[in-house]
RNA sequence: GGGUGCUUAGCUCAGCUGGUUAGAGCUACUCGUUUACACCGAGUAGGCCGAGGGUUCGAAUCCCCCAGCACCCACCA
């Protein structure tokens, strides 16, 4: 029975989630004891969805709960299909935007990251994660995500943490990552790079300046001509006339157009050394060797850098034939092309040359690393300076400066000439990497601490924001400063997480060679191992996917993943004395062109303690030894033989200068007593400790090892399936091996640089050769291990700072994409034993289409080829010819829209529009909110949200609870055959062939629905399964055919007299129970997906048969 | 500059592979408390499905083009 009143859903979500928890439904693992036996579990088909993990330290916001009722939905239905379902949690470090919140917590004790150190900072940024992720992992729960919490990992767990450094080292191995110099954005306050969405930009006014950089030993000619002629009387000798047939140079034959044209006396044209032409216009009557003089009015120019000159009739004006002249070249253009007539009297004195360039800029500060001056090359009014370099003045001294041509440049945009600052801005660096040899190498002049440095000479020290301000009034006093637009508006990129302004700087990074990652990840969905809806989103994927960008993988930052790479001797950056940006190793300079080779090391392991090994010793014989009896922890002491033999070897060992700074024993009296044999030998101490302990064998200590296979087979036989099982009154081998792992951690700590010997049990040397070794379990086992044997293991040991190691480790650490980009992978590898076999290729990924171009497209990079390098083992084949269906990391993406206010406004803290999840849920319940996030929405649609929603949808709600309250009011008397219509029915002359109109009706009503809905599920049109549940239930099932059965479900009128007693009556009523119940069934379980909560409560309180699951979340989703 | 999505009732949105009279919720109005529910029921009103063109027996749906809005990517010297 379900309680009265209104539906609370404070109390019944409280009530369900415990009940889910405490189940352990979550767990793919899971089944339930009615329906199957868990020996059928392996074949269930899998379905998983790795969750996308949220910042470790964040309240999940209204984003988040919208993406996991989308998850959780898929979830819920396919393990009602019966298919072994695995939703994945996972928190995320967040790298710099963690690095950044965690410093201000800092700053709030008056500290400061480097205050505390690189590994105090790790360790309490790691803390502080930890303590916060407990808020959103609640919160998970609170919305009811069904995701196995057992399996939650953190994305710098050191499971996964290696599992990230193997990708590293396997793709430098591959060639897919390599050291690179390239412009980057540097954040200065966080000293580091910052990938472009690491990035967001701000607008702003900025003063544009120009200024012009005067050439000082070359006068441009068309600037000459102009000082010889503009406004003078020239007298020019007639050449030819209008109509005149005339050969140009490459032998076309044309009529002259013009009035005339001439040469000027005795002027030469040191272009080519001919005589200076003249086009002559508006005379009348002149002749062939006429002399006239005339007003020079005007340049005409041409891109050969042919200069003419118009002499005109003083009678007429330029201006008045500009039409005509125009006219006359367009028709002429096939042999006139690029003819520009300049006009004395408007000559350029301010916006291009003028003896100098007049350079547009924001950024004048940059000028002392400018290498060129870059134009369009079919700007007619650089065309005699392309390819030639000038001296041009800067403010303290002189530089030189190449001037190229690069289609870059938009001739229209401020003064069409472009300075070009290699180091300093991205687009430059572009352009001079396409001009090499006229660009490059680039002058760095900002330092990474974002000061001007000893190339900007007085500015040397200042601030680049202070440095421009000063320059102002220095260019000013220089003659250099045309004008100031201080209206000027642009957009300034900003560091995403302390907003600083971002420094476009040149660095030596680690990049990752996207190209064939790209090609791989492209194929993919081409080929359609992996889908992506909404089908319009694909095409930003395949631009994504076609853009040849690499991607720069290091941060300068300590929380992360720090890199596996190795320099021998000290590693610096820094700025050489001409700017350029260089590596040195060990004080040697890195040459341009150096690979590295004998530099660098990649590996999981310190290269300075690669050739160390920890030796591990068996104690000597006892006499259970002897007998074969199980000594376990039972302490028995080693015989005489026993003692005989450890002597001889403690000599042996002296006399082989074994080096050992160490013993460390089990505390049993067989290793102790062993151990200190040794010691005194040699002269050492023993340390003992617990962990090295034998196992504890519980029931089997003191039995012959015959009799214990014997009573006891399955803790005695050896494989891995009793790997887990605890002998009563003892361990596991895992719990041994737990506590062994421990140790060896613990030691690598505490004794970095000892050499030491462990003296110990065959039980805790096979963990050794497990974790140390590298051998199987099954390897493990196969050798019975003797008294006294020695196993060495590689064991490389943690370099301490007092030991100036040879090799030191990068400081970088790896961008967060780099790590979530493997997700799926990464998550199955740490999760479980076989959860990568089980669960890998994955099938869904859900995730907001903002995240598309963030994270799914890394997805796409790095998980097919972890998985493919994993094929590779198997088979050989290289990692990219690898079959796309293994390897692709999910079959579907779905990509859900945003959601946004009630005017159409992305939801955000800084606007204040955003709601809260948990107030809404608290309010209205979670069932509601999460049918608010599906219903009637379809994918990859932004919709609004808003509180008059959620009310409506929370009204639903109280409908499914009353309808459940009123079926179970009448279903007093029902007894349930089990859970199939047709048995049910089987008491009444009402058989599924002849049912009622009514029933039949309904009856078929919800076949098509459950037809229906089954397919929208399976097509992933949620919003649109919703919706029809929702007006089916409400309008057709509870308005019509609840209202229509209420006259043969009653037993007594509103008198309280009996009713409807006779036996027809009585068949009629039980039809109509037998239908009301297989329909709120059916529903229920095809609303449970949407709205769990409620669905579980009423399923509960419905009667069920003995075969039925525990939850409805085990239910069959088929109906009958 | 390149791209994507949207435009349907007063408002917010569905409408899958083209097929009877275009749907829901909210809002408005009318009526109704009869043993689930006023967080309710019965009903009414409200739409040349952005404009134009095409394909088709038939178009909100497919194609072309235009306009407006929103967003994404790149660039902004």
């Amino acid at each position: 029975m379900l309680p009265k009143g209104p539906y609370k859903p404070s109390e019944t979500e409280a009530e369900m989630l415990k009940f889910w928890l405490d189940h352990n439904f979550y767990a793919p693992e899971y089944t339930s004891d009615r329906e199957l036996s868990s020996a059928h579990l392996p074949e269930r088909e899998s379905f998983m969805i790795t969750l996308p993990p949220p910042n470790a330290n964040g309240n999940l916001h209204l984003g988040h709960m919208s993406g996991y009722a989308y998850q959780d939905l898929m979830g819920r239905y396919q393990r009602m299909l019966g298919k072994k379902v695995l939703l994945l949690p996972g928190k995320d470090h967040a790298g710099i935007q963690t690095e950044v919140v965690f410093e201000k917590e800092l700053a709030k004790k008056g500290k400061s990251k480097k205050d505390l150190g690189r590994e105090t900072f790790y360790k309490a940024c790691y803390k502080f994660c930890m303590d916060n992720s407990a808020t959103a992992r609640n919160q998970e729960k609170k919305i009811g995500l069904s995701a196995d919490f057992e399996r939650e990992l953190f994305t710098l767990d050191p499971k996964i943490v290696d599992e990230v450094l193997k990708a590293f080292i396997l793709m430098y191995e591959d060639g897919l990552i390599y050291r690179g110099k390239r412009i980057i954005n540097w954040c200065p306050r966080c000293s580091s790079a910052l990938a472009d969405i690491d990035t967001e930009f701000k607008d702003s006014q900025s003063p544009f300046i120009y200024f012009k950089y005067g050439l000082i030993d070359a006068e441009p000619y068309a600037v000459s001509l102009k000082n010889k002629f503009a406004g003078k009387e020239i007298e020019v000798t007639v050449e030819r006339s209008k109509g005149d047939k005339f050969t140009t140079k490459n032998g076309e034959e044309y009529q002259w157009p013009f009035d005339y044209y001439g040469y000027i006396a005795g002027e030469k044209n040191p272009n080519d050394g001919e005589d200076l032409d003249a086009w002559i216009l508006g005379f009348d009557n002149l002749k062939k060797g006429d002399k006239v003089t005339g007003k020079a009015e005007a340049i005409m120019m041409r891109f050969d850098k042919d200069y003419k000159l118009i002499v005109i009739n003083p009678e007429k004006n330029l201006n008045e034939l500009q039409d005509e002249l125009e006219k006359l070249f367009l028709h002429y253009c096939k042999h006139f092309a690029g003819v520009h007539i300049i006009k004395f009297a408007d000559y350029p004195e301010d916006k291009f040359y003028n003896n100098g360039f007049i350079i547009g800029t924001v950024r004048p500060e940059t000028i002392f690393g400018d290498t060129a001056i870059a134009v369009d090359p079919d700007d007619w009014r650089y065309q005699e300076f392309l390819g030639k370099s000038f001296a041009v003045r800067t403010i303290t001294s002189t530089t030189k400066l190449n001037i190229i041509g690069d289609q870059a440049v938009d001739s229209e945009f401020g003064t069409g000439s472009l300075k070009i600052t290699p180091a300093h801005a991205m687009e430059d660096w572009d352009i001079a990497k396409r001009h090499q040899t006229e660009c490059m190498p680039e002058k760095q002049v900002i330092n990474f601490d974002g000061t001007m440095n000893h190339l900007a000479g007085k500015y040397n020290g200042m601030k680049a924001d202070e440095a421009r301000k000063t320059m102002l009034e220095d260019m000013k006093t220089a003659g250099m400063l045309i004008s100031i637009d201080t209206a000027y508006e642009n957009r300034i990129r900003i560091c995403e997480r302390c907003k600083h302004p971002i420094e476009p700087l040149v660095s030596h990074q680690w990049f990752v060679d996207t190209k064939p990652l790209k090609a791989k990840a492209k194929e993919l969905v081409e080929q359609g191992f992996t889908e992506i809806m909404p089908e319009g989103k694909k095409k930003t994927y395949f631009d994504w996917m076609n853009t040849p960008e690499d991607w720069c993988i290091t941060r300068q930052l300590w929380w992360g993943y720090r890199i596996p790479v190795w320099y021998k001797g000290t590693h610096e950056q820094f700025i050489d004395e001409n700017g350029v940006v260089r590596e040195k190793i060990a004080g040697k300079t890195i040459s341009e062109n150096s690979d590295y080779q004998d530099l660098l090391y990649v590996g999981l392991d310190n290269p300075n303690s690669q050739s160390e090994t920890l030796d591990v010793i068996r104690h000597a014989e006892t006499d259970n030894n002897h007998i074969g009896r199980i000594s376990g922890q039972n302490d028995s002491q080693i015989n005489a033989n026993g003692v005989t033999q450890t002597g001889l070897l403690a000599k042996k060992l002296k006399s082989e200068n074994t080096g050992y700074d160490l013993i460390i024993s089990s505390p049993l009296k067989r290793t102790y007593t062993t151990a200190t044999i040794i010691a005194k030998e040699l002269g050492l101490e023993v340390i003992t400790d617990d962990r090295l302990k034998e196992r504890n064998f519980g029931i089997l200590e003191g039995l012959l090892w015959q009799e214990a296979e014997l009573k006891y087979p399955e803790f005695t036989s050896a494989n891995d399936a009793n790997y887990q099982e605890t002998i009563p009154g003892g361990e596991s081998i895992q719990e041994v091996e737990s506590r062994v792992q421990e140790f060896i951690a613990d030691i690598k700590q505490k004794y970095a640089h000892k050499k030491i010997l462990i003296v110990t049990h065959s039980g805790v040397i096979r963990v050794f050769k497990r974790e140390l070794g590298g051998e199987t379990p099954a390897a493990s086992r196969a050798h019975e291990i003797n008294n006294l044997e020695i196993n060495s293991f590689p064991f490389r040991l943690p370099v301490t700072d007092n030991r100036s190691p040879i090799w030191n480790q990068d400081s970088d650490v790896l961008d967060t994409w780099f790590s979530s980009g493997q997700w799926p992978y990464l998550t199955l590898k740490a999760s479980g034993v076989n959860d990568y076999q089980d669960f890998y290729p994955t099938q869904v990924m859900e995730t907001g289409w903002d995240i598309l171009l963030f994270w799914v497209t890394r997805m796409m990079l790095l998980n097919p080829y972890r998985a493919a390098k994993e094929l590779q083992k198997s088979n050989g084949k290289p990692w990219d010819q690898q079959p796309g269906e293994k390897i692709a990391p999910f079959k579907d993406v779905y990509l859900h829209g945003l959601v946004l206010d009630k005017n159409g406004v992305k939801m955000s803290k800084s606007k204040g529009n955003g709601i809260d999840p948990f107030e809404m849920m608290q309010k209205y319940g979670t069932d509601a909110l999460r049918l608010s996030f599906i219903l009637g929405n379809s994918v990859g649609q932004n919709y609004r949200l808003y509180e008059e929603k959620i009310a409506n949808n929370r009204n639903f709600c109280n409908k499914l609870w009353n309808a459940g309250k009123f079926i179970l009011m009448n279903l007093e008397d029902f007894e349930l055959r089990i859970s199939n219509l047709e048995s049910q029915l089987r008491a009444t002359s009402y058989q599924l062939p002849n049912l009622l109109p009514a029933d039949q009706e309904m009856y078929n009503h919800i076949q098509q629905l459950h037809q229906d809905t089954t397919r929208r599920m399976d097509s992933f049109q949620f919003g649109i399964a919703a919706q029809e549940l929702y007006d089916s239930f409400w309008h057709t099932f509870a308005d019509i055919y609840i209202e229509k059965v209420k006259s043969r479900l009653y037993t007594k009128d509103r008198e309280g007299n009996p009713i409807n007693q006779d036996e027809a009556a009585q068949q009629s009523r039980k039809a109509a129970q037998a239908i009301l119940y297989f329909c709120m069934n059916a529903y229920l379980k095809m609303l449970h997906p949407f709205a769990p909560f409620i669905t579980e409560k009423i399923w509960q309180a419905l009667p069920k048969s003995e075969q039925e699951a525990e939850s409805i979340m085990y239910c069959k989703w088929k109906i009958k």
